[in-house]
DNA sequence: TGTACATCAGTGAACGCGCGTTCACTGATGTAC
DNA sequence: TGTACATCAGTGAACGCGCGTTCACTGATGTAC
């Protein structure tokens, strides 16, 4: 049952895209290496073809969410700059996309406890997002960088206040805010 | 060995400070209950004496965290307003203090996916720090709400890249701004 | 190009292990008289 | 107030169950000649 190179190196993304949605789905401690592989449509016994232990497809896969998200935010820089991120990020249908799209809103709190390994892997992405955000807007990096912590606390908030009126307000709030800060 | 209503009592409540400790230190699922028992000094089998179920005991130790929030938050505007409680959220201390203090920061992600029941009993948690926050500035509902939404982020954000420079600008940049737009 | 062998992706059973929950039991506390 | 019985907080063993990881095996792919 061996497979081709090419066909190896895809299953190894299809493992890589299922780990990434479960764990934006159901957190970081909540995800078993069974499901994800049903997931990529294999056994659970293929898994340490490809990864050497469960941490290292967790970071792999959260390496691959954070660069999704940096190109996410890329192609919103170039439509409508700054102002055109916050419209997408604090709307209610990113509050209410399943899986989650951002991992720092998704798994925020999951990551502050992770190993170091984990920490410093998602910390390149932020590191990258925060830059990519002071190449494209007129803020200063204190602002940049307030802007962020903003956006993903309200989208944390508002999602644990769903069902509540509090929790459109997590959204308008900080959206009408940063966009008077931007004009 | 039938223990009286007092040392009861008294048990309830350390099984449920032991619960909202290690629920911040290691999140929402990542917590087991002959731990919590032990950290209690009992024994797994009681457990059931006093609560229904994990569910149960997740839910009243996340009011009981909630509420000593708030409680905390009451002290600092006291002392000195809305300055003192972002000076101390954002303060390095807060962001190092194990186990965590803040349950929003700690378990934000976490809570975002836990079942409707923990959600609301947290919601509630959340309406009435705002509710004492609006009471206690001279910021709009608008501003309160962001200022909370950046606080949290702040936090969270500070912990995922301790150890790099970044963790220091997720406190500092908040914080001069926020400080900012109090005066 | 063709052949013979080595490699290895994927399968499914098996392994320990930890966990939530249940239960029989103990003996101190609470209650009824 | 004292006595006899019922209650029940806490113990520790046991139960299923799911999980991460390992392993023998299969057969298609890769490689050496």
């Amino acid at each position: 049952m061996r497979k081709s190179r090419l066909e190896t190196a895809r299953t190894r993304g299809a493992i890589l895209d299922a780990a990434s949605a479960q764990l934006r789905e159901s957190g970081l401690e909540n995800i078993s290496i069974a499901d994800i592989m049903a997931a990529a449509g294999l056994t659970h016994g293929g898994f340490y073809r490809h990864f050497n232990s469960k941490e290292a497809l967790l970071k792999e896969a959260l390496a691959r969410a954070s660069r999704q998200s940096l190109e996410r935010v890329q192609i919103q820089l170039a439509q409508g700059g700054f102002s055109e991120v916050v419209e997408q990020y604090l709307s209610i249908e990113h509050r209410d996309t399943e899986p989650p799209r951002c991992p720092y809103a998704a798994l925020g709190s999951d990551i502050a406890r992770a190993p170091m390994a984990i920490r410093m892997t998602v910390s390149e992405g932020l590191a990258s997002l925060l830059e990519l955000l002071g190449q494209n807007s007129r803020h200063s990096h204190t602002e940049s960088v307030t802007a962020l912590a903003t956006m993903v606390g309200a989208v944390i908030l508002s999602r644990i206040t769903a069902g509540t009126p509090l929790s459109d307000e997590f959204l308008a709030c900080p959206r009408h805010l940063l966009q008077q800060q931007a004009h």
